[in-house]
DNA sequence: TTCTTCTTGCGACCCAGTCGCAAGAAGAGG
DNA sequence: CCTCTTCTTGCGACTGGGTCGCAAGAAGAA
């Protein structure tokens, strides 16, 4: 069940350009680094790739842009069930929420859309009244290939 | 929607013994924080709270139980959206799974238990031929007194 | 081109969590 | 009650993710 691709890249510079956010080097390659990741990255892996493509980014750029992206709600924040050490990993907001399960023998990360998931949240804001900002719902156990 | 409270005070102790594991001064202690524990602990206030009970208890003492108690099963552990800092909440795991919504402005987290969240969990069992350890359903957002 | 305001790199720092080790305690078996 | 093995502990040093203050530099409106 893979996720719908449903955003073109390059979209994010726009966005923040949109709402009126200065636009420098560092950002456009920390933003491209997440737009065209294939994978999940964490802060670290996202420095690395950044840069390739500008040499003098530094840590807590990375750090202070990801906090802005945040805030601005155009990425989620996961921990993926912490499978390698405490750091988090990014990904890009798109249309719908989805679920990350984490196989805890071969560490593959599966992702799934549930319309069940999307009812849960509805019953959250009506029963509890309470306002959804984000949600997260991360599962750790075995994926088909590794359950014994 | 309050949980539960199913289990009797002193039983970590007790399933712990049933599988054969040591029991310490410091473990007692500590057992004895999470148990009586009336909101989520993170590590450092365990230390805090084990200390009064047994002045000699170590930090990484503290860590090594909770990962005891992870692998054993008996506690679940928590990120409550990183209201404050990055570091960890403790909470003793009994029957039912529920979930956790943070307020982003008071504070206040809200335990709820759904049919729904179950259902959710069944299904991706069922679908996605995934075997759940765990699962994690954390909200950030506006409580009811809160939100605007 | 100027000027304000935002952003950056840097370095120092903080905090959560981990590790290796030698000393100490649990508890099974006699 | 003692012995012996095995597990657990405190300690201290360390790692790694993330933050902060600051002075220099860049964005972009006018």
């Amino acid at each position: 069940m893979p996720l719908p691709q449903t955003e073109i890249p390059g979209r994010l510079q726009t966005q923040l350009a949109e709402r009126g956010i200065r636009m420098t080097a560092p950002r456009r390659a920390i933003l491209s680094v997440i737009e065209t990741a294939n994978k999940h990255l964490d802060a670290s892996q996202i420095l690395r790739k950044a840069r390739l493509l500008d040499s003098s980014v530094d840590r807590s750029t990375v750090y202070r842009t990801l906090d802005l992206l945040k805030r601005q709600g155009l990425i989620d924040e996961l921990d993926l069930m912490h499978l390698n050490g405490e750091g988090h990993f990014y990904e890009r907001k798109l249309g719908r929420d989805h679920i990350h399960m984490a196989c805890l023998r071969c560490g593959k990360i599966t992702e799934f859309v549930s319309k069940t998931f999307e009812s849960l949240k509805s019953q959250l804001q009506r029963d509890c009244r309470f306002q959804i900002v984000v949600a997260r719902l991360e599962v750790g156990g075995y994926c088909a290939a590794c359950r014994h």
